[in-house]
RNA sequence: GCGGGUGUAGCUCAAUGGUAGAGCGUCAGCCUUCCAAGCUGAAUGUUGACGGUUCGAGUCCGUUCACCCGCUCCA
């Protein structure tokens, strides 16, 4: 076991002690695939969103040429006329069957696998091999020639698609990595989609999904915003929500679940200017996680290579990732987000299945055109995760021997504000410098057992800073801050704590 | 979906087939004048679930669920 799958099960086992992230239906054995946020996990991850928001549209950077550019938010449903998901791909895209080898362990896409058997018999034993693949077709006739304990002309074979195969035929086939007979299973269909039914009668016809992915809602909408809302191209259109995919193998805590949340932008744009974008939005989206707290050397950008492009992005000048190094992934690295060139695929596509019109005239271009759309898709959820993994920073040195180091912005609580001695009148003091301070923040006031415990609550919840109320505050008027990360202290008057903090939460 | 591992209190872990425990945390009281201090007390378990073997199962067997690792998958 390495160290790094110590840290996160340290990390995991933190998260739950101290209610950021509990499994889904605990206390019923849990559900694969499913977590739940507790309350502290619950402001991170909106701290994060919010600030995602913040960020991208109601101030987004400059762009390129330096002008302000425009973003407008959306919240669309999560289930869609069934048709939206013809026309994006995922319904042929996200249903190849499978087929196992209970031999070799190994999993093939049935629909790559080919059948090699001799001509005009049948009953006789077939050997399966790989699609476009000579060193599998030809240990496939290695193997029925030894089998038929003859040499066969080409002419004498016979091939076809495994899936074209009966099931008793199936029975008599050698898997491609074995010699062994009927060790392949029956293609098995892999419905990365969760399906649901509209209405109280569940038949074909009221079958829907949950959405795979948030990405659809916004180009579904796009005429509807151009219509109401004085855009111009280019523009964004943003959105945060749930998506759902029935991941074959659900991993690493909350980084591969099956519901999980995702921040998309659409950005649209014409098509000449679409790489120029596409430059913009890498640098402007590493940037931010960096901005957030993730070091640069955890974070990197990644090309996606030809064969991982997904099926929309072939037509665009690819997709990068922002990766971030997860204890998990480490030395490698995982998705963090996706910035994908789309091409002018989505709009394309529900321009032919539904008929309507969803180009764009560019009024003062006097042109009408189908915008291209560069994609910077985010998890929400892996986001969270990266964040909690960053801020995780053991210090034998303290009593916690950890603390959360998360950046004041993104951090559940930002204050706490402690009597530093229960009696006296602190309490008295200390609940009231409470009570303002809650008006405006999330903060905790708690008087129960020794400062340093306290503290160390505080560290372990990822609080910056600590305001103490002790005997001098009676008669001086200040207050102690103690510093999270430095464990500093210094003294300020009681009524600037507001400014004070102010100033560095905004 | 396959193989391996794990599953006992909120967390970390003990317990030869024979009474389910400890540390930490949590809570209450006392105390305490800046980093999990001290004292006293309390709550918390169908030992993941179901079934079997046995006089007796946390322990052995089977099934199942969840998590971790490795495959596979990841539009």
């Amino acid at each position: 076991m390495s160290s790094n799958t110590i840290r996160m099960e340290e990390l995991v086992s933190l998260c739950k002690r101290r209610g950021f992230i509990y499994p889904a239906s605990e206390i019923y054995g849990g559900l694969n695939g499913f977590w739940d946020y507790g309350p502290l996990g619950t402001e991170l991850k909106n701290n994060l969103r919010d600030a995602w928001w913040h960020d991208m549209v109601r101030c987004p950077p400059a762009g390129p040429d330096g002008e302000p550019v425009s973003i407008v938010g959306l919240d669309s449903s999560i289930i869609q006329n069934p048709r939206v998901w013809e026309a994006s791909g995922h319904v042929g895209g996200f249903n190849d069957p499978m087929v196992d080898c209970r031999e070799t362990k190994s999993r093939y896409r049935a629909d790559h696998l080919f059948c090699l058997g001799v001509k005009g018999e049948t009953g006789g034993q077939i050997y399966a091999y790989l699609e476009n693949d000579d060193e599998s077709l030809a240990s496939a006739r290695k193997k029925l020639e030894k089998y038929v304990k003859r040499t066969l002309a080409d002419e004498e074979l016979d091939t076809c698609a495994l899936t074209s195969l009966p099931a008793e035929a199936l029975a008599a086939t050698v898997g491609p990595d074995t010699k062994a007979v009927g060790t392949l299973t029956e293609p098995r269909q892999f419905n990365l989609m969760f399906k649901t039914f509209v209405g109280a009668v569940q038949d074909d016809e009221s079958a829907a999904y949950l959405r795979p992915e948030t990405a659809q809602g916004i180009f579904l909408n796009f005429a509807n915003v151009v219509d109401t809302m004085r855009v111009k191209v280019p523009f964004g259109i943003a959105q945060v929500g749930k998506a759902f995919r029935n991941e074959v193998t659900p991993r690493n805590f909350i980084f591969r679940s099956r519901e999980f949340e995702q921040m998309e932008i659409e950005w649209f744009c014409h098509g000449d200017e679409a790489e120029q974008w596409f430059e913009f939005w890498c640098d402007v989206r590493k940037s931010w996680w960096e901005s957030l707290g993730l070091t640069s050397d955890n974070v990197m950008m990644r090309k996606h290579d030809a064969d991982e492009l997904a099926h929309y992005a072939k037509e665009g000048c690819g997709t990068f990732d922002v990766e971030y190094r997860f204890p998990f992934t480490a030395p490698g690295y995982g998705e963090l987000e996706g910035v994908a060139h789309r091409g002018d695929y989505d709009l394309r596509r529900h321009e032919e299945f539904s008929k309507k019109k969803l180009t764009y005239f560019d009024q003062p271009k006097n042109e009408r055109y189908l915008p291209h759309v560069i994609e910077p898709s985010a998890g929400l959820s892996r986001g969270t995760l990266a964040m909690l993994c960053e801020a995780y920073t053991p210090d034998p040195e303290r009593a916690s021997k950890v603390y959360m180091a998360f950046n004041p912005r993104l951090a559940p609580i930002k204050a706490a504000i402690f009597p530093l001695v229960n009696k006296d009148g602190m309490p008295e003091m200390a609940s009231k410098l409470h009570q303002d301070l809650r008006r405006r923040w999330p903060v905790q006031y708690d008087a129960k057992q020794s400062i340093g415990k306290r503290y160390a609550r505080m560290d372990e919840a990822g609080c910056p800073w600590c305001f103490t109320v002790d005997s001098d505050s009676l008669t001086d008027q200040s207050v102690t801050i103690r510093d999270r990360d430095s464990l500093s202290q210094d003294r300020v008057a009681i009524d600037q704590v507001e400014n004070w903090l102010a100033e560095r939460l905004g």
